[in-house]
DNA sequence: CTCCAGGGATGAT
DNA sequence: ATCATCCATGGA
């Protein structure tokens, strides 16, 4: 098999890969097998090296060159790291998870593709939502092979809209079967252009995506944050609430969204979405998950 | 403001 | 083998 080597200087395959922005790549071999759209692509990580093979359905015009340029895309190899980190607050908790996640960028994936994997996010953890997508790809999606591998790429909205929600609930969706069908609808009949949603601000950005049927400000801060690269949008998931609390607001005991929205927004500042996703991987991966022991009886209200 | 559906992976017992 | 826990949206 023929990898194409590409530079890849202050980036970290794997952790990118399992730092919950995208669910789809799985270990095989030396590296992983998944796709970039249309794309099958098998990726290894050597040091400051990708070396990385694709394969499309349509055999046509496709070179390395390009190919070189479709994968430094999709990792976003052109975001200026050390200039993003530098422009963290320097506190404690953001620096150990700047220290923690050196090498995480944040990438650039299809917006259909991202936002329907969102939507399914809802109440779901990250193992949970790579079963959902595997479940979706491998009953709807088209099939694309790379080397020995196959790969079943995402379903498209059309696709998507062709079936009903109790089809889709077979891939364990759940009540999100209806928001994903809703969804799928809407983007299929053009009634919404998730490309020409580029062009608008962020704030009427995330006004669009929230009238979508299963998003909220959550999962419309993460489609900003993994589709349409609006670097400032601050997600605010269970996790992130978590460290914001216990790292940021040790005393405070009435802390709303809103309030938590402002505060994220002013203090984390214009590369945001870097700082909450160095935050979140790092609490997760480090057993941030309050000492399991929430045994003796001292489960908050809520 | 509060309450809660909904369901499969995960880890504790 | 059973049981509690994790979780975002939207509607009551």
């Amino acid at each position: 098999m023929q990898l194409a080597k590409i530079p890849a200087p202050d980036f970290d395959l794997a952790m990118t890969l399992d730092s919950g922005q995208v669910f789809h790549w799985e270990k095989a071999g030396a590296g992983f097998v998944g796709a970039i759209g249309d794309l099958a692509v098998y990726l290894e990580q050597q040091k400051d090296i990708l070396k990385a093979s694709g394969s499309a359905l349509r055999l046509d015009g496709f070179k390395p060159p390009s190919f070189q340029r479709v994968v430094s895309h999709y990792f976003a190899l052109d975001h200026q790291l050390a200039e993003i980190c530098a422009s963290f607050p320097d506190d404690p908790a953001m620096n150990a998870a700047k220290q923690f996640c050196r090498g995480l960028r944040i990438i650039r994936q299809p917006k259909w593709e991202c936002l329907a994997t969102f939507i399914c996010s809802s109440m779901k953890q990250v193992a949970h939502i790579r079963q959902i997508s595997r479940n979706l790809r491998e009953r709807f999606g088209e099939i694309r092979k790379i080397d020995s591998y196959v790969v079943h790429i995402f379903p498209s909205a059309e696709r998507i809209a062709a079936t009903s929600a109790g089809e889709l609930r077979k891939c364990a969706l759940g009540y999100r079967a209806k928001n994903l069908l809703a969804t799928a609808r809407l983007v299929a009949s053009g009634d919404v252009d998730l490309g020409k949603l580029a062009a608008l601000s962020d704030i009427d950005l995330r006004v669009r995506l929230c009238e979508l049927p299963g998003v909220g400000a959550k999962v419309a801060n993460c489609v900003m944050l993994f589709a349409y690269e609006r670097l400032g949008a601050f997600p605010i998931d269970v996790w992130i609430e978590r460290v914001l609390r216990e790292r940021y607001f040790p005393r405070a005991l009435k802390l709303n969204a809103r309030r938590l929205e402002a505060f994220t927004q002013q203090y984390f500042g214009g590369h945001g979405g870097y700082a909450q996703q160095y935050l979140f991987h790092h609490a997760r991966k480090t057993g941030g998950r309050r000492a399991v022991g929430a045994r003796n009886g001292t489960r908050q209200k809520r």
